[in-house]
DNA sequence: ATATTATATGTTTAGTAGCGCATATATGCA
DNA sequence: TGCATATATGCGCTACTAAACATATAATAT
């Protein structure tokens, strides 16, 4: 019972949905750094949000080095995967979608190789001022 | 998207979720004093969730006399109606059940004529002191 | 009308959640 | 070894949540 509260809790914030959404967009495991460059929230915010939902069981995390990347959690329960379907179900802002798909074209050999891009979104105001020209 | 966020909300709280699984086990409206005597939760705590619940889309309600029903929504989005079918999966301590069982034995002519029996439950300490005595 | 009763709600308080900032941790690179 | 960088987290603040108590509202019964 206090798990599913604890579910239903991750799920209740616009963010969590927005991260679940590109996860099952993507289909396949994203990079923090990917996370915050789509859907342009500072990357502390970010964090703490995938580790909200890593919590609640519903991701799983790979280290990599630097980089980690988090994924749909695979063996879940028959009640978490059918509320990732529901969210898959939902109706979101494609803009996510769209700058997850321009980020995933900076990716070599399917992996991720370059950390935030949009330096403006490390914290709410100001951010690194020298941030590598990389789309050119 | 707002909405989405305020339906798992209004699941994410355990006394809600056990309103919900009450009335899909009963499979009928619900009259709120039966839900105090079932929950073992104080009237003015059972007030509050189901009111959370009704402004979540989830639940409607419907006043007879002094008597206020209520059942899940008819008129809600496939998105709720797969959400309700997931919470009649949970598992749930089954006294709740139990005590509606009971407390539905006392309706007459299928309608909720008597208040709350557990007098100790209006509020958390104390009570009503002087319950008429039904189930004799 | 007045008392009773089913339900709702105003208020206070304690706990919690999320944001923003700064900083810590950890890994890779020169 | 020292620096850059990807990610995580401690702290303070604010906003919200829910419980508990008391009371209000609305309908019935005497």
């Amino acid at each position: 019972m206090k798990d599913y509260v604890e579910v239903f809790k991750a799920l209740a914030d616009p963010t969590r949905l927005r991260i679940l959404y590109l996860l099952a967009y993507a289909g396949k495991e994203l990079c923090v750094c990917e996370f915050v460059d789509s859907l342009e929230e500072p990357q502390y915010n970010v964090s703490r949000h995938l580790r909200v939902l890593r919590q609640a069981g519903l991701l799983k995390e790979r280290k990599e080095g630097r980089w980690v990347y988090y994924s749909l959690s695979q063996d879940r329960s028959s009640f978490k995967d059918s509320l990732l379907k529901l969210v898959r179900s939902i109706s979101i802002d494609k803009k996510d979608v769209e700058r997850l798909k321009e980020r995933l074209c900076i990716r070599v050999k399917g992996r991720c190789v370059l950390g935030i891009q949009k330096g403006h979104l490390l914290s709410k105001k100001g951010g690194r001022s020298h941030v590598k020209e990389v789309m050119s």
